[in-house]
DNA sequence: TCCCAGAGTCAGCTACTAAT
DNA sequence: ATTAGTAGCTGACTCTGGGA
């Protein structure tokens, strides 16, 4: 019986990323009974179940989560082997996948990608936007090689970087005065609505009054721009959104509320290489 | 019920390696 | 150099489930 090779788990790591057997073979140009047959090699030679199939489709078993872990930072170490053989480990290549919040991606990334772009122009980025729990499984499934979120508590299962941290405040639009009854546009997610609602209670003993939760701080700060309410949003958004300004009088209670800017992901030694570089510039300059 | 997509099976081919 | 065994690939085909 042979030894699991580098393509089988090349193979096994494809179909277990897109959860797809027939993905996997268009993706790596080879046939689909070719990806079946490598998995099915790779589970008699461990000796186990790798895949969980139900109905035309499969889940990874608890072994095969375990393997595509593995496999991952094998193959990308491999990546680096073959770079550094070749004598071109200087020039990185490969595709860089980030995901993060719409927010991170529109007031703060811009600059540092540019910045590694002009360095490593060969490399791919890739964004996807979500939610803290859309970006985590983004990271966990692979689809993307890290996270940036803003949150105040550290997520189980990942390595955190922490890459910056602040207060909120209150934006409302510019030329306009602090209204007397004020409604508030702030995110259901923390920190949020629900911070906002206690620093409120504390500084007025009233109850703050919301003119609407969503789950954007883009969409809050159109919505201010608009006069729809007063903006309860970090820092970083207020500073570099034209058409608004920070009701200073409010923020001495506005920006005790704090969040921590962090990048997540699964382990360093699992990254490729552009991850690496890209989070080690991150982590050498923050936000 | 039909069609389509995804996954599995099978036969046959090629490439490689060890033995002679 | 030849032969046999093994591994891995492909194409063709079948099976199954979901959706129109």
């Amino acid at each position: 019986m042979s030894e699991p090779n580098i393509y089988h788990l090349k193979y096994f790591s494809k179909a277990a990323e897109l959860q797809s057997l027939a993905a996997a073979a268009k993706a790596l140009n080879v046939s689909q009974p070719a990806i079946s047959q490598a998995i099915r090699k790779l589970e008699d030679t461990l000796g186990c179940e790798l895949l969980l199939h139900t109905k035309n489709r499969f889940k990874l078993t608890e072994e095969g989560r375990l393997l595509l872990e593995k496999s991952r930072g094998i193959l990308a170490q491999l990546e680096d082997l073959k770079a550094e053989l070749k004598g071109r480990s200087e020039i990185v290549t490969g595709s860089l996948s980030i995901a993060t919040s719409s927010a991170v991606a529109h007031y703060l990334l811009p600059a540092r990608l540019k910045d590694f772009m002009k360095a490593h122009g060969e490399v791919q980025p890739e964004l996807h936007f979500g939610s803290v729990p859309e970006i985590a499984e983004l990271v966990r499934s692979g689809k993307a090689d890290f996270g940036i979120i803003i949150e105040e508590n550290r997520l189980p299962g990942f390595e955190h970087r922490l890459l910056g941290e602040g207060g909120f405040t209150c934006v409302i639009r510019t030329g306009s005065q602090w209204p007397a009854a004020p409604r508030f546009l702030a995110t259901q997610e923390s920190p949020g609505w629900t911070e906002l609602q206690k620093a409120w209670r504390r500084h007025t003993g009233t109850d703050a009054r919301a003119a609407l939760t969503v789950e954007n701080w883009e969409v809050i700060s159109q919505m201010s721009l608009l006069g729809m309410g007063v903006g309860f949003v970090p820092d970083f958004i207020a500073e570099n959104q034209s058409g608004l300004k920070a009701a200073e009088e409010q923020n001495h209670w506005a920006s005790k509320i704090r969040y921590k800017i962090y990048l997540i992901h699964l382990g360093e030694h699992q990254l490729a290489k552009p991850a690496r570089l890209f989070v080690k510039s991150l982590g050498q300059q923050g936000f």
